[in-house]
DNA sequence: CGTAATCTTGAGTCACGTCAATTAACGTGG
DNA sequence: CCACGTTAATTGACGTGACTCAAGATTACG
């Protein structure tokens, strides 16, 4: 697997990635279902049985799990083209997904799916590296967990999302937060006042402007990223 | 792939897992060849080309990665058949390995474990239950770090390491820790400093009993596992 | 037995979690 | 268009968990 990356997986989308090619979607569209959800509509819950996998066509799905101590943890935000479900333990869900607007998915039954990989190698090898790269965004999701402070997980946070078009317009440099204080601080391992406050200090240090509670300016890219550098301690 | 877990898989080995069967182990070592490494030896670091995935035959391996910050969070620890360097990003490791004592493993050029797998389609798919095993490890990573306080997480490290009789004893109720404070910080995003003071903590409460600086004796399992339940601040 | 590495403890300070209250944004019906 | 209710966002106050620097204590090892 030295090919590990193809061109398609080499888009600079840290963080909210389409990365099944055109090809593979047909394929997987021959025995797919699409299927629509509103917002904050539950797509499945961890700990229900696993019947089926999940593609998104539109939209965006958040998957969460909860911990034992009852908050529930974000672990990604999918975009068009991601899959999800596709990892039950014991025929069980291990994780939540929810749509966070009206979003559409394409449904396949894990049995066919099965089926087809097993007739299909060359798909289950683009399976295999769509789960590289999936475990390759996992463990930069540890790392920003575990050594960095709040303001520096935002930080990482804005910067991924300015990859995407879809949210990030670069003439006006404006980037546009596509949820809720909780479910930013349920992703970033905090509390949403805390998020709010770090918001203010970054748009303090002239990081950022709120334009409004879900609309950024980020005047500086470069800048945003330098606060990586920094320690998680400031004395 | 509703059967995602084999009966290989369903084993409770939270942390430290051992998941390929002795067939696929067969496959591999056709093309693979035997290497040792001594103590705190780099296998690889993170930025250099990759040309070999490997697979532990004995010791211990640490998946590390240096922060922007410059501090380093170990991703996991390695034990005998868990495989690493199979996901390389743009052809270069994105992770560093260490053998953290004498360590052998079975190393095998990526060119020539693609080959195989294009061919062994079986062998490819046991692959990708691999790596969703992997993923969803990853994934509980991401909450114990976001969700977790560090005393929550040790002992999520030391339930997990309960589960290897290489380092747990039932009899003695005795768990060896194989690594040193720092390591242990780096993996769960603290200072060793704040293990050391943890560890005085959860002996204070009478969850754990220093017999050494490398050796513990736990009282109960479930009185541990309680901690979990807690939450993050304890006002 | 000496030197270095590891582990432990101490002191001081900040970052952040939590509870509480206020303000802003948004939709809905009159 | 406004009154109203509901949810989201923000700000305040306060305590504490954990980071950092520093200095001992213990262990490992040649």
């Amino acid at each position: 697997m030295p090919e590990i990356r193809t061109r398609q997986f080499r888009q600079a989308r840290p963080h909210f990635a389409n990365l099944l090619t055109p090809e593979q979607q047909v394929h997987l569209r021959e025995i797919a279902t699409l299927v629509e959800f509103g917002g904050n509509e539950a797509v499945f819950s961890e700990g229900t049985p696993a019947e089926f996998m999940y593609m998104v066509a539109s939209g965006m799905v958040r998957i969460s799990r909860r911990a034992a101590s009852g908050r529930q943890q974000v672990i990604s935000f999918l975009l068009s083209g991601d899959i999800f479900g596709q990892l039950p333990e014991e025929g069980v869900y291990v994780n939540s997904a929810t749509a966070m607007g009206l979003t559409t998915l394409y449904r396949v039954h894990l049995s066919q799916l099965e089926e087809l990989l097993r007739h299909e190698p060359q798909l289950q090898r683009n399976f295999l590296l769509r789960m590289a790269f999936d475990l390759r965004q996992a463990q930069k999701r540890i790392l920003v967990l575990g050594q960095q402070n709040v303001s520096q997980r935002l930080a990482s946070f804005l910067l991924d999302l300015m990859e995407h078009e879809d949210f990030y317009d670069p003439q006006q440099k404006q980037l546009s937060l596509p949820l809720s204080r909780f479910d930013l601080g349920d992703y970033l391992g905090t509390s949403p006042e805390t998020v709010v406050r770090v918001l203010a200090r970054l748009e303090k240090d002239g990081l950022i402007r709120r334009l409004s509670a879900r609309l950024l300016l980020i005047p500086s890219q470069d800048a945003l990223a330098r606060l990586l550098r920094g320690r998680r301690r400031n004395d």
